[in-house]
RNA sequence: UGGGGUGUAGCCAAGUGGUAAGGCAACGGGUUUUGAUCCCGUGAUUCGCAGGUUCGAGUCCUGCCACCCCAGCCA
């Protein structure tokens, strides 16, 4: 494909264009699309455009031109110009008269039922409409009439005259403008007839000077609608079009139609809930821009139909933050552990580093006192074999202070653990050399008095089924009941409260969070966690799990 | 049963007549005060199937099969 384009050389010259219709929110199967044509055209020094096929009012609306402008310049492209279909509406009309007064456009009064009639189907040719030889005169009558308001919505269209007899549906004459007596959002109440999208489409890539038009598969049957278009009115400019295949997620869905129906039905907060594939729900989660078009990178491009593994998204996420995200220690469920030979009034300031891989990013100080906050999953009464946190009776570090053993566990009178009674053994502080003790588990934690407790809230897959598009159940009754869960007061170490909107950090052992946009007030940060690390022991556990319930 | 497409590992994907790249996932090992990161290693006698051409076929030919798209005055 790149060496087609390479080998087609309009003169040296690539241009391309990404041409959404502005009646929804992008979501990363556009970004698919966005990231090659930028590319590419960048690739060959070439340009591209940002063109909003806005050629049906009735659909658009303004919101969604701010909505995707701002997702491509997140995504990191600059336009070369942001354009719009409506820009040639006056050359496309011109156009349009110009194909009738070569008798190769006729008006056409037959109902939409009729005309459909007449179409045919796929295995039976269509027939001609009784008003496709009307004169050249009469017709230019009739368009201008058409034109000026004169008749009703739906009264009459313009046709292509092509040929009713072809396989191809799209040659049997299709319609070119419509009477639509609404106002757009851009040109007003200038215009009462629209052009169709494949003629809008084609002349307005022809106008602007895109020598490749990329679109995906489902317009390859258009493709030779398209080469008519630009065979009538070519003169300067001979575009191609190239399909290549869209991108489809697991367990989520990729159609506007139906992403519109969640926000509209409320199953997500909007356009852009953090479990949402827009990429404003993906920015809102905290995925880094990079992240995605390395992802589109990775996935290639292909005719193939695709469906592609979260977690291959989920890679390029977690390389990407891991590469640039300060850590920091953040208890989720905290359960309280007393440390018995630590005195009481006691506190220590301890260093930690703001990333394991990278010293530049320097360290922090982490206070550390005799009552903290460990996380409820790292302690087992009674563990299987190859957990290698805390036990009863057993040891843990606790990351970048103290080896710590636990003697004793409290319970409340329902007989839940509330506490953890601990001794730690001074010797082995962090950093400190003077006991090299290797001990396999690591925990974190927050000094119980020093917590902040903030809001912290955690994704998971918005559906539970890998396609949720297909099959028997409507894709609303497989989203997943448990796709966001609000943890109110977690345990997060000193100094998050001061976090602000557009920083991310991993909590270690925990995963990505950043700032959220919406609920996050001054001094009162809430965090959305934007993917999990990967957790190997999450694996032995469920695998574990397994084969216990196969015996 | 018309036309247009697509079939290479669990998911993607190179390959264009010279003996199956790469990524993700999975699995094994090493490093590690994050069960993270990082590093090393392990997969296709075979490219939807069946024939044929050729010294040689994922690549060429023939036939078949499967799946996707098309009958908006939507894009």
């Amino acid at each position: 494909m790149t060496a087609d384009v390479a080998a087609l050389k309009n003169g040296g010259r690539v241009q391309t264009r990404f041409p959404p219709e502005p009646n929804g929110y992008l979501h990363i199967g556009h970004a698919k699309a966005v990231c090659l044509s930028f590319d590419i055209a960048a690739e060959f020094n070439g340009k591209c455009y940002l063109r909003f096929d806005d050629t049906n009012p009735e659909k658009e609306d303004s919101e969604f031109i701010e909505a995707i402008r701002k997702d491509v310049s997140w995504l990191g492209y600059d336009w070369a110009a942001l354009t719009y279909a409506s820009d040639y509406f006056q050359q496309i009309h011109e156009f349009a008269v110009q194909l009738i007064k070569q008798g190769k456009a006729y008006v056409d009064d037959s109902s939409a039922e009729q005309i459909r009639v007449h179409r045919g189907t796929l295995t039976r040719p269509g027939t001609e409409s009784p008003n496709r030889m009307r004169s050249i005169e009469n017709n230019l009558m009739l368009f201008e009439a058409m034109r000026k308001g004169k008749f009703d919505e739906g009264h009459c269209v313009l046709r292509a005259k092509i040929d009713m007899a072809s396989p191809n549906m799209n040659l049997r004459d299709p319609t070119l403008y419509r009477i639509r007596k609404v106002s757009h959002q851009k040109t007003g109440e200038q215009w009462c007839i629209y052009p169709m999208y494949d003629f809008a489409h084609t002349l307005s890539d022809v106008l602007e000077g895109t020598t490749h038009s990329l679109c995906s598969l489902e317009f390859e049957d258009h493709r030779p609608l398209y080469e008519w278009f630009v065979a009538q009115c070519s003169v300067t400019n001979q575009p191609q079009q190239i399909e290549f295949s869209r991108l489809n997620l697991m367990f989520t869905i990729m159609s506007k139609r139906r992403l519109k129906n969640l926000v509209d039905e409320g199953h997500v907060e909007g356009w852009d809930d953090p479990r949402m594939p827009t990429l404003s729900g993906m920015r809102r989660r905290g995925y880094p821009p990079s992240a995605i078009r390395d992802f589109s990178r990775r996935i290639g491009i292909t005719k193939k139909k695709n469906v592609i593994q979260m977690g291959s998204l989920e890679f390029c996420v977690r390389e990407k933050l891991n590469e640039n995200s300060q850590r920091r220690f953040a208890v989720l469920n905290p359960l309280k552990l007393i440390i018995e030979n630590y005195a009481e009034g006691e506190e220590e300031l301890l260093d930690a580093a703001n990333h394991p891989n990278r010293s530049e990013l320097g360290s922090r100080k982490v206070p550390f006192s005799r009552e903290i906050y460990i996380e409820q999953d790292d302690f087992m009464e009674d563990p299987p074999g190859k957990f290698y946190r805390l036990r009863p009776g057993g040891e843990v570090r606790l990351r970048y202070a103290y080896i710590i053993r636990c003697e004793e566990i409290i319970r409340d009178s329902s007989g839940d653990i509330v506490t953890l009674r601990c001794t730690y053994d001074p010797d082995t502080k962090s950093g400190d050399g003077i006991n090299q003790r290797k001990i396999k588990g690591t925990i974190h934690w927050v000094s119980a008095r020093h917590a902040e407790r903030l809001e912290v809230r955690l994704y998971d897959r918005l559906f539970l089924s890998p396609n949720p598009d297909q099959g028997d159940v409507s894709f609303v009754d497989s989203l997943n009941s448990r796709s966001v869960e609000v943890v109110k007061e977690a345990a997060l170490e000193q100094g998050l409260s001061e976090a602000n909107i557009g920083d991310t950090f991993q909590f270690e052992r925990l995963g990505y969070f950043c700032v959220d946009t919406v609920y996050s007030e001054p001094g009162q940060p809430v965090f959305n966690r934007t993917v999990t690390l990967r957790d190997s022991w999450a694996k032995i556990e469920k695998q574990a799990l397994a084969s216990v319930s196969n015996r």
